[in-house]
DNA sequence: CTCTATGCAAAAACTTTGCAGGGAT
DNA sequence: ATCCCTGCAAAGTTTTTGCATAGAG
């Protein structure tokens, strides 16, 4: 809870019990999540939820990118790390591993890598 | 139209009329681009264009990645290369540097780079 | 003749918006 | 009293599917 009341420190973000409960879910999460992957544990309309979210993207406390299974993902902004995602599978992973891509002049927000992971990979090879 | 032909080569992909269509369109632009990109150049419905650009997909032949303006963008598979997308104004830049990123038991099909480009940084920034 | 491709309309999936009621200050 | 938050329902947006027809080999 006090890392809660942290992370809207220095925003406008007032905290109702809607938002602390999306951020507390968001905190415990080691991997990037969608409304889908967490409306069972909400109390709230899917409209809170949204707009909720977007006001943490706005406020920048949260990072959020579309996967290939048409949903969005969201994620608490804390180290910066890439994101594998399977064209195959749609399962998403996060890479600590930093890349070394600098861009003189924009803002690097997020890197996400496409592709075929291990466990797909090995099953087109049998 | 030579060179649409060796598109289809070693794949099962049969060109019509409208497969023409598409893969001109593609092979000729510089950058990815959505159904509504070039739906007033497409003389077909949309769903033998989302059929046909699936189909391409399958058959290795067209790459696609989801942009934050919740659209899908497609270019043609040739040189590797990775994608800018400014979560600001939506734009996409190619980007001609390789990212050094290697994950051994990984297929990489696409990199891209989520943030803010240079034009909109200058507009925070004044 | 058979198999695939196409157009049209409808459906599907995810997200956003309008509006009225509720809570907090 | 005002301002923002919320739920519900409806709408919006992009992509996909069903079905009947058309076309190619």
């Amino acid at each position: 809870m006090k890392n809660i009341e942290a992370l809207v420190l220095n925003t406008n973000i007032k905290l109702t019990s809607a938002r602390v409960a999306i951020l507390e879910i968001f905190a415990k999460s080691t991997k990037p999540l969608s409304y889908e992957d967490i409306k069972e544990n909400l109390l709230m309309d899917k409209a809170t939820f949204y707009r909720n979210i977007s006001k943490f993207e706005e406020e920048n406390i949260v990072n959020s990118f579309e996967s290939n299974d048409k949903k969005r993902y969201f994620e608490i902004k804390k180290n910066a790390h890439s994101h594998f995602v399977c064209s195959t599978c749609s399962k998403i992973e996060c890479l600590s591993e930093k890349s070394n891509i600098s861009l003189p002049g924009y803002k690097i927000e997020n890197v996400i890598i496409k592709g075929i992971c291990q466990s797909c990979m090995k099953e087109i090879n049998d």
